[in-house]
DNA sequence: CGCCGACTTGAATTCCTTCAAGTACGGTGG
DNA sequence: CCACCGTACTTGAAGGAATTCAAGTCGGCG
């Protein structure tokens, strides 16, 4: 392990600390696993729909999403990922991928063997039941996202994801939630939102227009709030006060 | 433990057994579980969204299905359930629930204390992974979801949701899966697939008109299965041979 | 037998998509 | 440094899938 490796879990562990209480030695297991640094540019394919990867990725820095495709070539995001999360945990139960996880910027990830996975989850419990509950709250997002594309409509779909993507990125330690960079395009908030980017650059605009929003580029800040809050529906119970 | 009793949990093993092998002694921590038999009548709250649950529901006979609201009333059915299913796992590392559980015909439940599950969690490495694939299985067909309700037509939407419970029951043992009752009405369909009850039916009726399912009130006839799998755009692997 | 919930059908409306152009920006190479 | 190019964004108009509203019909159950 170089010296600077070291760092490269800190964002995960801080997450995994934030679940379970976790003590020196579980924080020291997980900066033993042995991981494989790589950088990749945006829209690389970390994971395909259909493998079987014999290792998770580690989100060290950059964004990356989850998507399904469905026959007719319709794409539905699943879910948006910044750094320090952790993607295909699932792989040490389930061989078989049953989506595709994709960059959505440059970023650096972390390789890890399914097999050092397992044997982290054998020997800290701590970090399994942080690793567990991390799965179930991931659960609880897919649901709400379920509610979201399925029940609300275009303007609530586009502001609960902005809600959420503020909330997460503040609860993971990135800074202010009212004023952010969107690492995605308008087609991608479509593609989370069940909707076509043509509508979605429309009704972004009319976000701007009621004036909860502010746009400069992808720059986004939220101007009100709770006003935001009350067209997306956002309860941010879901997230189960981490995520 | 009543001599009949020993016998309530059988659906429930059977569907660990076939997410992990587990010997006698798994089977028995299972059947050991302290649960409190309860009937419940149809469209009973088994679970209230932002409660936090001291019990987790095993569906010993009858469905139930999962669901969340918008707060403009909307509703959202998240999951159906079958007899075996167990539900509010997730209870022993999330104490608040973030969605609803419903009964859709009247039912048995076991109530089974989340301290007693945490035991047995501990105690029994194999149930606990077999829990774990469970709800990561779960998580995938969470996903399927959001892609079905946000990329599909209601025609497919419709048929997909056909196709995963017939192929549900028959991994559950309920038998053929050309030839079942539905247990939820057409206003119920139409809350898991994020349509209207009239759209639900329009669409059921053309569904029969094109030749692939007969319907006779509830009771649902797959006639041309290929032909549904192709409309519902239905690939099985998310269900991990298993759920 | 009568009632209630579930199902059925038609017509008007609406939200979102589709199609079609065009604009602005960032990056690349001369 | 600037011209060029591709991707993302923007805007308008027409079309369509699903909703809404409204009025029935059917069937099981008390």
């Amino acid at each position: 392990m170089a010296a600077d490796s070291e760092d490269i879990f800190w964002r995960a562990i801080r997450k995994l600390g934030r679940l379970v209480e976790l003590d020196e030695a579980d924080r020291q297991a997980v900066r033993n696993l042995d991981a494989r640094i790589a950088t990749v540019a945006a829209n690389d394919l970390l994971v395909v729909d259909g493998d079987t990867p014999a290792y998770c990725c580690l989100l060290i820095d950059g964004y990356a999403c989850r998507h399904k495709e469905t026959s007719g070539g319709g794409r539905q995001i699943l879910s948006f990922h910044l750094a320090g999360d952790l993607l295909g945990v699932q792989h040490a139960l389930l061989p078989r991928a049953d989506h595709n996880v994709q960059t959505i910027s440059p970023a650096t990830i972390a390789r890890v063997s399914v097999a050092a996975l397992r044997a982290l989850v054998a020997e800290r419990p701590r970090v399994a039941e942080a690793l567990w509950r991390d799965t179930l709250i991931e659960g609880s997002i897919f649901r709400e996202w379920v509610l979201n594309v399925g029940r609300r409509d275009a303007m609530a779909r586009i502001a609960h994801m902005l809600c959420e993507f503020a909330a997460r990125r503040e609860a993971a330690g990135f800074g202010s939630p009212e004023r952010f960079e969107l690492p995605m395009t308008q087609e991608q908030i479509g593609d989370a939102t069940g909707l076509t980017s043509v509508h979605v650059n429309r009704k972004l605009h009319e976000l701007a227009a009621r004036g909860v929003i502010a746009r400069d580029r992808r720059h986004v800040h939220i101007v009100e709030w709770p006003g935001l809050k009350q067209i997306a529906d956002f309860d941010a119970r879901y997230l189960h006060a981490a995520a």
